[in-house]
DNA sequence: GCCGTTTTCGGCCCGACTGTTTTCAGTCG
């Protein structure tokens, strides 16, 4: 058996914690196993060490129940409490939690009443009106859990990008080692970098039809073929994959096809079903220059004469919007510096959460201090990499900045972001926004609408304001790279480019892994046309110190 | 469940909102 991590232990801790808020009464129970899963993902030392050496029972949150839970993990890579507990409830109880409004109390009353433990036996009860039965539950729950059950379903069927990524990778991966195969390419939205996807698409190229069906028909349970040379499977994640056969001297026109959209397709015309083994060569044929297949949601790039170089993540010498575990990071500030100098970077800019986000863990004044005297300290470590000092601050419903004038001056660059009330009226949210914009300490913008992909819906506010005046102001506006936001939409950025806005891709990144988040953000920025020129961490770091100091030298 | 100490229970982390209440519980960030 390998060797349990403290993810792992964090993990199973988590679980642990879910299933007691289902039913325990004391809602500080679930807290303690919550608060101990924070501990443990903060330990610096090896678990095993640390139980060897008996420093496991010191760590804060770590007691004489949770203790023995975490020796038992550790040493086996489960936990006996938590099976007894999955015993005791449907699995797909947590599946619940994906309706708005319904938190574990709730599911957990479902449960015991009722015998709730899945979105159809919810359905049936409130379709049903039995829900009113409960305590806690009326008429509009009713409703707004019928409404939550249909947005999940109308869910189900679409995926964020990197899942379909993921499937479309691992197959490409196994056909390319089919004898038979000539060639795969990934196409569909996946290729065209959607956002949300709704299915995964790949073009197969081979002299041999039936080679090729019959190893897709071994590597999946469900396979349906559509005709003779298109067929369909279900991947585990439940993600449709449709494979595009065709003989090598089709496939550029496969691809093409397959790789839409189906506007972009259609004003090729006759060009698209020319022969060629590959896309490039078929645009040759067509002469057409090419289209980056970021770029073909529509047919506007086709008419276009010269064709820009897009953005690519080797262009980024640095970015900013990285958490630690000062705040809500997994990661520590020196394991974050250095996934930031790994990237080749000049730059990075560090930016927890301000003490207004307190579920988030903000940094208070006195935690600030720490933080900038850790940075001072590993400067020459990361160097010649430099490090900015800087503060994902809430913007108060107000439109204020929180921390205020003396602290904000702290700081080298600020995020300014939105992270509470977010329901307010249109107008009051574009007028809060604006007020941030005019505050100098304001460098970034963040994540602008809020939006969770395939979850919660962005605030609505003017964009076409907010744009106006963050050009007005300088105030640079976030591409914020986390695959479940990529706020601000692509489909808007054209317009704030117009009005002279400045872009620049962030990963906001709360652990190593997330570094790379800046790869997805760019890909916003190829679907919106922009090329390096356009994003402002594509500078120099002598360029962004410039900058940087310029906009100190507004704050008076 | 953990913690601390005023040693053996009582407190534990916030604030707004919503929908259900008639004084509050649950959700959410």
């Amino acid at each position: 058996m390998g060797r349990t991590d403290k993810w792992t232990v964090a993990r199973i801790l988590d679980e642990i914690s879910h299933y007691i808020e289902l039913s325990d009464p004391n809602p500080f129970k679930a807290r303690a196993f919550e608060r101990a899963a924070r501990a443990v993902e903060k330990l610096d030392a090896d678990i095993h060490d640390l139980i060897r050496t008996g420093g496991l029972y010191k760590t804060p949150g770590v007691g004489k129940a949770i203790g023995p839970v975490i020796e038992e993990v550790a040493a086996s890579g489960g936990s006996k409490y938590l099976e007894e507990l999955r015993g005791q409830y449907p699995p797909g109880i947590f599946d619940l939690l994906r309706i708005p409004g319904l938190g574990l109390k709730k599911i957990g009353q479902l449960h015991a009443d009722l015998g709730i433990g899945s979105l159809d036996g919810l359905e049936e009860a409130a379709r049903g009106g039995k829900l009113s039965k409960l305590r806690g539950f009326g008429a509009k729950t009713a409703l707004k859990i019928i409404d939550g059950i249909e947005k999940a379903r109308r869910r189900e069927s679409q995926f964020l990008l990197p899942a379909g990524l993921e499937v479309a990778g691992w197959i490409r991966e196994k056909l390319a080692a089919i004898d038979a195969v000539e060639d795969v390419e990934i196409t569909g939205s996946v290729r065209r970098r959607l956002e949300i996807i709704r299915n995964v698409n790949l073009a197969v190229s081979t002299k041999d039809f039936d080679a090729i069906r019959s190893a897709i028909d071994q590597m999946f349970d469900q396979v349906e073929e559509i005709d003779e040379r298109t067929v369909k499977a279900l991947a585990r994640n439940e993600i449709d994959v449709w494979f595009h056969l065709c003989k090598p001297n089709e496939l550029g026109a496969t691809v093409l096809r397959t790789t839409g959209s189906a506007e972009f397709v259609a004003k090729m015309g006759d060009a698209a079903n020319a022969a060629a083994r590959t896309e490039q060569e078929l645009f040759k044929k067509a002469g057409i220059a090419f289209v980056e297949p970021e770029r073909r949601e529509n047919a506007d790039d086709l008419s276009r004469k010269r064709r820009v170089r897009l953005v690519e993540p080797d262009d980024l010498r640095g970015t900013f919007h990285v958490h630690t575990t000062y705040s809500d990071g997994r990661n520590s500030m020196l394991e974050m510096l250095g996934a930031a100098r790994d990237r080749g970077y000049e730059y990075v800019g560090i930016s927890d959460h301000s003490k207004a986000a307190y579920y988030a863990g903000g940094l208070t004044e006195e935690r600030l201090k720490e933080q900038h005297a850790e940075i001072d300290r590993h400067r020459k470590a990361v160097a010649p990499m430099r490090v900015f000092r800087g503060s994902e601050a809430d913007i108060l419903p107000d439109g204020s900045i929180d921390y205020g004038s003396p602290t904000l001056g702290l700081f080298d660059f600020v995020v300014a972001s939105i992270h509470s009330r977010f329901n307010m009226p249109k107008d009051e949210m574009t007028e809060r926004i604006l007020r941030a914009l005019d505050d100098p300490h304001v460098t970034f913008l963040g994540h602008l609408t809020g939006r969770l992909l395939l979850s919660r819906d962005g605030y609505s506010v003017d964009y076409d304001r907010i744009f106006e005046r963050a050009a007005e102001r300088g105030v640079v506006i976030e591409i914020n790279g986390s695959p479940k936001r990529l706020d601000v939409d692509w489909r808007h950025i054209g317009r704030a480019i117009e009005r002279g806005v400045v872009l620049s891709i962030h990963p906001d990144a709360h652990s190593i892994a997330e570094m790379s988040n800046v790869i997805t953000g760019t890909w916003v920025a190829r679907k919106a046309g922009l090329t390096a020129k356009q994003i402002f961490n594509t500078r120099s770091v002598e360029e962004v110190e410039e900058w940087l100091e310029a906009r100190r030298s507004l704050r008076g």
